[in-house]
DNA sequence: GTTCGTTCCGGAAACGTTTCCGAAAATAAA
DNA sequence: TTTATTTTCGGAAACGTTTCCGGAACGAAC
């Protein structure tokens, strides 16, 4: 029988009806000890017919603890973030967690914010994707005073930091660099975002370069497909063109790609394109894209596996810090193949 | 000066530090009547002083009110919905309202579980976009006890149901079926997921056409590129190949044509494919892809306005029932364009 | 029938706010 | 000055849980 006017119910009407005391109901639903089997599923089938839900609020204000994680990206819709996101919240649901969706648009204000005000979000910890990375990040994450787990998406990060950091990406740059240099390119030009976003990504081609040719050198606004369009569209109109480009991201990869494509400069034989995420879009562009799996998925389950392990054990004073190995798949971009290319699909990321 | 040991500090220590009582502190926090601007100032300022956060549980316990929704979609990673995801969270933020992220994998179950457990969610209300759409949804949905927003994907729902529902898609099919049709293809196929999934995209194809053939229709397991890839080499397969294809999405359009370039079929020419959500890569993919825009940001900017219009008005008994109309935008996969193609870029959703 | 140990249970005190209500202070009216 | 009115403030009672702690109930052992 279900309650008609939808009053609240408390634990108190569940005792009341249950014919015992509220402790004893409070035990009944946390599956704590010191309580009969008989009356505790005598009280769990009154909590039935009353409709009972236990307040949350109450609950956390009482144990200090929400069940709630947040989950501070850029910006849900680019790249591999949607991706990251599923597998925080697979590994959070596990647990019995939820998550906060926070998207901070790269914006160094945002990012300063979700962190100091990380109290406000009636979170237990947080899991941070910094994109701007403002200079006072690392002292408000060691003041937060909840567990921080970060996603580090290609910055160096002084090994001081309190939190557990597992990286997208450090040496995914050098990757991309040495494979154009082994087939040959020369003049090897970067498509990518202002130098100090993802600049990491940045720092392997000025490393892997004898020395950096400015006009090589395209810096957008995003990591958008606008950005590869207008970066073909830049190194078209050289001098002398490239002949290999290395995007910051899948996205402007595709977008070199296919507006060299309406240029009708042939890719990879003028020049070669390989992009980092190795997104599902890379092998259906055409040409297929070569690209850098950084396996996303995988980093944002350890990352959100450790939050909830130092949440867990709050005590813990060693912080983490894991690399993946990234992975260079050679694509269409970069050499010419001869085999079936939509079999690849598995493989992604 | 900053707190040093982390210790908790309430409304009650700031009470003291100021010199005044914990209701006029409240009162300080919340912009309320009945205090002076002199004492609300000071106040401001040794809760500056002593760090002071208020206990988010303890209002909410007070006020009924957690400041959250939820947000609860079949995959976070799937065509459209990080866009939605992004609009639902900027709408929230500038309401002060945070967005909790729930996956339900197009799961029956879980769509059912998630409206039924809505109270163990800590939220104030909830904007659901259903895929399965379990039987017992809408009873559940009626007496779920919070508002609930709809964000309808293609389904007839009873108008009698107790929520906001803006609706994603409904004519979007016919639109599509009318333009193959008009581009004189009679032997038109659909590839899609089983039948009553995203129901309505597929009966808008056996209303179009005058008798249903079994063999031009292609049910796959999900929405996927995987998904038109094999769908195309089912097509493929046939005595007697379609001419024309509709595609349940993009996803499932961007597999069809790839493939089908890969097997020699030419797109248009010899078969037309139309997909529908307009996505960004319907632009970058090659030919690129005719489809339907569905506007899903403003459909999800809407949902989340609704619900938090009847958070704040929960006495409301008029549910709005809102229909976006799509937009047909034909390029190359259904018609030879003569035109530069990256151009359209703006224009997405 | 005592005594002792377990096991099971209930009362009541937190947890940190908001808000009602009455009192004090300040201001206006007389 | 006195009185009436308005503004500002503080005490205390909720809000719905969890959990400590003491006591009842119940066997078993004597």
């Amino acid at each position: 029988m279900v309650l008609l006017a939808s009053k609240k119910v408390t634990i108190e009407d569940v005792a009341r009806h249950a014919g015992v005391g509220i402790a004893t109901v409070s035990r009944a639903i946390n599956n704590s000890e010191g309580i009969s089997a008989k009356t505790r599923s005598r009280i769990l089938q009154t909590i039935e017919e009353l409709g009972f839900v236990p307040n949350t609020s109450a609950q956390s204000l009482k144990v200090r603890l929400t069940n709630q994680i947040a989950l501070a990206v850029p910006d849900i819709r680019n790249a591999i973030i949607p991706d990251i996101a599923w597998s925080v919240e697979q590994a959070a649901k596990a647990h019995g967690y939820r998550v906060v969706q926070i998207n901070t648009a790269g914006n160094a204000r945002a990012e300063l914010e979700v962190v100091r005000d990380i109290k406000k979000l009636h979170v237990d910890g947080m899991i941070i994707m910094p994109l701007a990375y403002p200079k006072t990040l690392p002292e408000l994450i060691n003041k937060a005073g909840l567990p921080i787990s970060v996603i580090n998406y290609g910055k160096q990060l002084e090994p001081s930091l309190k939190a557990d950091v597992v990286c997208l990406s450090i040496l995914e740059g050098k990757l991309v660099m040495d494979h154009l240099q082994q087939i040959g390119r020369t003049r090897i030009a970067y498509a990518g975002t202002q130098k100090d976003v993802i600049e990491d990504r940045y720092l392997a081609y000025e490393r892997s370069v004898e020395r950096v040719d400015a006009s090589l050198v395209y810096f957008g606004e995003d990591f958008s497909l606008q950005t590869g369009v207008r970066a073909a569209d830049y190194f078209h109109g050289l001098a002398r063109m490239p002949d290999a480009v290395y995007a910051v991201n899948d996205m402007v990869a595709i977008g070199l790609v296919n507006r060299f494509k309406e240029l009708g400069v042939r890719v990879p034989e003028d020049i070669a394109v390989v992009g980092i995420d190795n997104n599902q879009w890379t092998t259906i562009s055409s040409p297929q894209i070569s690209s850098v799996s950084i396996m996303g998925s995988e980093v944002a389950r350890l990352a959100a596996e450790l939050l909830l392990r130092r949440i867990r054990e709050q005590s813990r004073d060693d912080y983490e810090k894991v690399q993946f190995e990234p992975r260079l798949i050679v694509r269409e971009s970069s050499v010419s193949l001869k085999r079936s290319p939509m079999q690849e699909g598995g493989a992604l990321n």
